[in-house]
Formats: C-alpha cells, structure tokens, sequence
DNA sequence: TATTTTATATGTTCGAAACATATATCAGTC
DNA sequence: GACTGATATATGTTTCGAACATATAAAATA
C-alpha cells in the first residue's frame, strides 16, 4: 500500500487514465515532433507534475504508428544522436476528434459529480 | 486488441480512473447502504452506463472499511436474505473531502486541456 | 416447482500508467 | 583525454484497479 500523493493517506496512489496518447495526438497536431521534444512538452499539459515518462511516450508512440494515427521518419538532416520524426496523419486527426469528444463527456460527467459531492460536503459541515 | 466503445475503433477500451471509491463514500454520506443499494444507485451518478459490477461493490467496500472509511453490521431486522449495512465515518468524510479536492483539479487539468484541444481542432479544419 | 430478484463474495484477466534499466551520440569542462 | 551531463530512443517489469466471470444462498413471484 502506498500513498496517495494528493491525499496524502494510506490509500492507493491516483492514476490518470488514457492521458499519453490524447496529448501526443494534440502535440502532433500543433506541429511534427520526435520523442524527445513531446516528453518536454507533455508535463505543460497539466496532467502530470514531474517530468514525462520516456517508457510511456515512446510506447504510445509505437502503438500510434501501428494503428496508422501517426507516421514516422528518421531526421538525419541535424547532426546528434538519430531522431525520429513524428507527423500526425489524417485518421489520427479524426481519432483527435473523437478523444475531444469522449473527454468532453468525462469532463461533465466529472463536473456534475463534483458539484454534488461539494452539496453534500457543505450540508453536513 | 478490442473496440474503444466510444471512438468505435481499434484501440483500448477507455478505462475509468479511480471513480468507485468517491462514489461509494458520497453516497453513504447521504445515507447509510448496503451494498445492493449501493450497485443500483451507481449508474445514476453517471461514471458508468450498464448496471454496475457487484465485484466492484463489494471489494471497494472491504477494502474502505479495511481502511477504517466505512463501519458496517450485520442487519437483521429485516425479513430476507441477512444484509450488511454500511455507514461512513469521521475519517470517511474527511477522506470524500480530499476526493472532492483532488477531482476538482482533474477537472480543471481536463477542461483546460479540452479547451486546447478544441481550438487545434477548429483551426484545422 | 421453476424462475427471478435480492444479497454477498471471490477468482481471473487486462489495460495502461508507473517505475526501472539499457544504449549511444554529442557538448562542454576539468 | 577522461568525465559529466544533456540529447535521444528503446525495452523490461511492476502495480493498480476496473472489467469480466463465476459462485452461493435465501426469498419472492410466477
């Protein structure tokens, strides 16, 4: 058992649930970028405190390209270490599409959950 | 691999995150449950849309009282199959109210990112 | 009597984040 | 020239907790 870091209890740690692969797909849709670059900008999206998780971003990346939503080439115009570049394609666009929608729903459904929660809280205060 | 029940494609099921617990403890900070009632109240609060899983009912349930959350007993007053009340305590509420803390900053990480997310799309159509 | 509803409980699988480790190139510095 | 740290990519393993499946039994109802 280890702690939740907000709650600071005894109970479990809170995970996020499907945040990596909606946030490189809106990373990519701004502009191409490799793994290295996404893991820098992931933690501005507020999901995360720390820095990104390199395990995560390039997995999801992997998983990405195999579903066909992103398209990779290695960059070998810039000198340094070898780096792959990552483009969106235009089902990943669509499947953006569809992530803004469903996490609309999530945000709602949070939303209105969390406008009774605070009822309850206060009436019994 | 299976369906994504609301993208409709290829990739993973969207799970929930860490949904179970608060909504158990909201509810028996309306009023004390058992855990039958509990199962049938859930949908509504509108995380899931089938009838809930007694399995997550029942283990949650353990492992809050385990956690000193909840208090339950034994209900006989009644005719029928024996059910097991269950009550929130102190720490309990305390602990919904930390929920109710942290769920409230998921919820602004999630509209902000949301809001991005809508502008990328609108600008690229 | 047979089926459904009420009621509780455990066993197993699985998705995806979290955590850990490995490898190689290059830049700067001591 | 050796050492350190940043850049860059990749895989291995653990963990959490929802999702799915199954088991049991008493009572209500058809």
């Amino acid at each position: 058992m280890h702690k939740h870091p907000a709650h600071g209890c005894g109970c479990y740690k809170e995970r996020q649930s499907r945040w990596v692969e909606p946030s490189i797909l809106f990373l990519l849709m701004e502009k191409p970028c490799h793994g290295y670059e996404l893991m820098s900008a992931l933690p501005e999206l507020g999901f995360i405190n720390g820095p990104a998780d390199p395990g995560a971003v390039y997995r999801t990346l992997r998983h990405l390209e195999k579903a066909g939503l992103v398209a990779s080439a290695w960059d070998t115009s810039h000198p340094g270490a070898a780096k792959r570049l990552y483009t969106i394609t235009a089902a990943g666009k669509r499947h953006l599409g569809l992530w803004a929608e469903s996490l609309r729903r999530r945000w709602t459904n949070l939303g209105a959950f969390i406008k009774k929660l605070d009822q309850a809280v206060a009436q019994k205060t």
